[in-house]
DNA sequence: ACACGGATGGAAACCGGTGTCAAATCCCGA
DNA sequence: TCGGGATTTGACACCGGTTTCCATCCGTGT
């Protein structure tokens, strides 16, 4: 059953008894229609399973319905999250995701990008962090005339173009559920200086401390770069030194997995020996052993958000920005032992 | 610098003193053209930063240039590669990808995608596991005009519209390791039913155990459903066991992962008393204690493969679609205690 | 010098929609 | 019954490319 062509507007406008220009208006849903015409064309579409062309439309408009999603790869688990929110929201509409991997230290970035949403007509921008950051990125998309959203741990830009956890109210909630744990010497594993994540996390960490009357000692503060290895070897040197931390928050699940790694090299026991909390709860976080406690962010309800604040900013712009972020108790963090 | 307006061919055309028509052959290139005027136009395109409007070219070709990445979530990991690997082939072309995560138990799917290649008119789609191995989905996505490739782990199609990694070998050489190093009672942990990875995987431990002169007990084999939680449940099963393997043998990463939580929950230490070998190197993999030797498919080449064959099928179709598994060897597979 | 064929470039139509603006139609009160 | 404003509708140009078809230009063979 082979359709010899797509019907087109025209099509529609013949069998009708119309001109495409009414057509035209029952697709856009223009109010000022008669009702009757209104049903005698929308019968026609129905009969003819018509659909217009995007390709088109998106000539005539000088505008394109794609959604462009900018992202260098921070954690699988999070891009995919994101792109399934997104989805869910355009499922059911002209829009449609196109994706668009970056490597943020690429010295050609922003002409690719340039040359990326130029080329495509995108319609709007959604970036991830850590590229969210990126003030000069953001101003670029709107200069091409992009709606653009951000994704982020801190306020970034107004709350139109931005979703966003408080991820320094959950990392203070963190500290407190070790302090209340017991634990008073607790170690912290910071991000990479640069990211705006980071230092949120940092200030967290600060406030949380701070909150539960404790003290914080240099020489249980450690510095990665989000990865694993980093990870490791932070916990290496926080647990090698002459009074080691009963507990250890680090600033995402990847290096907090290194900070199991280490402790496992060094023959301690986790939960009893050292208490561990990551951040994010990726995939990794609920599979190794013991099972992480961490901090989830709500990403695709964020992602959701987010695309309904690209597609449809008039009522969507003042939906909240901000979403609170989950302590998610498993088994790596314990009360500590007398 | 805001730009008044992007150019437009008319521009070009007009600044070089020729026809529209003849920069559209410079654009495509087209033989027949005389080089100074070919130069002449190329440097008005220069100069003025020109590039055509896809959705104008779209329309008069009657076909986007969109590439459509079809999945059911199988491995954040695995579909982040895959995309990535895409866009290295795409990313200075005119294509773009765009994604739809689907439910592929949803039973309005055949007709979701319908609506979305129609919608999109796409150029290609494709398939990865497990939706690749549906024929049907493969049959309707081709009637809708659109090349497909689909990534799966045995011949699903002919090498041209087909990357695929070949699962039996890759497990089977797997199982030989295992008997290298010593081990003679060898537990399997199967995929879901219906699955043709999964069945590509038994068939392979199959193979590896008869060349290996190893026998199977039946009480040694499990079947899970690829997540987390069936692998802890396989391999409490197998361990509970009167005679229990000292290796397993997990068809993917997760339930291996699975399987290690179940060992740690006996009191059993990895690798010392139990081997663990997983299949797919996901991020779990490496982050999880011990590391999990693991096999890996080359993802990243695949997708461009892949991407190769979609968008130039002449000279790409002959391109070979096996690609070799690696073995990689972590520290979860050891020789067998004595 | 002339006819001829291939190379080159232009005018105009077309792809499938949307915007503008004026014409056609309707409804109502006078 | 008619005028006049509000409501509906259609003709036509346009978005930015490609394609068809034809006119011109060039070098040759005769």
């Amino acid at each position: 059953m082979a359709k010899a062509q797509k019907p087109t507007i025209n099509d529609v406008a013949r069998l009708s008894g119309v001109s495409k220009k009414t057509v035209s208006r029952v697709i856009n849903k223009s109010p000022l229609l008669n009702q009757a015409t209104r049903e005698k064309v929308e019968a026609v579409i129905a009969q003819l399973d018509y659909v217009p062309n995007p390709q088109a439309r998106a000539l005539a408009l000088r505008r394109n319905f794609l959604i462009g999603l900018i992202h260098d790869n921070p954690n699988a688990q999070m891009v995919l999250g994101v792109q399934e929110g997104i989805l869910d929201m355009i499922r059911s509409t002209e829009f449609a995701l196109v994706v668009r991997p970056v490597d943020r230290h690429s010295p050609t970035l922003l002409d690719d990008i340039h040359h990326f949403i130029e080329q495509q007509r995108l319609y709007g921008v959604m970036l991830l962090p850590p590229l969210s950051e990126n003030d000069e990125l953001a101003r670029l998309c709107r200069d091409l005339g992009c709606t653009v959203v951000r994704m982020g741990s801190a306020r970034l830009d107004d709350e139109a173009h931005l979703v966003a956890s408080n991820d320094q109210e959950a990392v203070s909630e963190a500290v407190a559920w070790l302090a209340e744990l017991g634990h008073r010497r607790i170690g912290f594993i910071a991000g990479p200086d640069g990211f705006r994540s980071a230092r949120e996390r940092e200030l967290g960490f600060i406030a949380g401390m701070g909150r539960a009357g404790l003290t914080i000692d240099p020489a249980l503060l450690a510095r990665g770069d989000y990865r694993f290895e980093s990870g490791l070897e932070a916990g290496q040197t926080l647990l090698g030194g002459a009074n080691p931390p009963t507990a250890i928050f680090s600033s995402n699940d990847e290096m907090a997995a290194g900070v199991l790694h280490a402790a496992c090299e060094r023959g301690l026991h986790v939960p009893q020996d050292l208490s561990i909390i990551g951040f994010d709860d990726t995939a990794i976080a609920a599979h190794i052993w013991p099972p992480l406690t961490t901090v989830r962010w709500p990403i695709r309800d964020m992602a959701r958000t987010a695309a309904r604040k690209l597609t449809r900013p008039e009522s969507a712009a003042r939906e909240p920005a901000f979403f609170p972020s989950d302590l998610v108790r498993r088994a790596s963090a314990v009360p500590v032992k007398d």
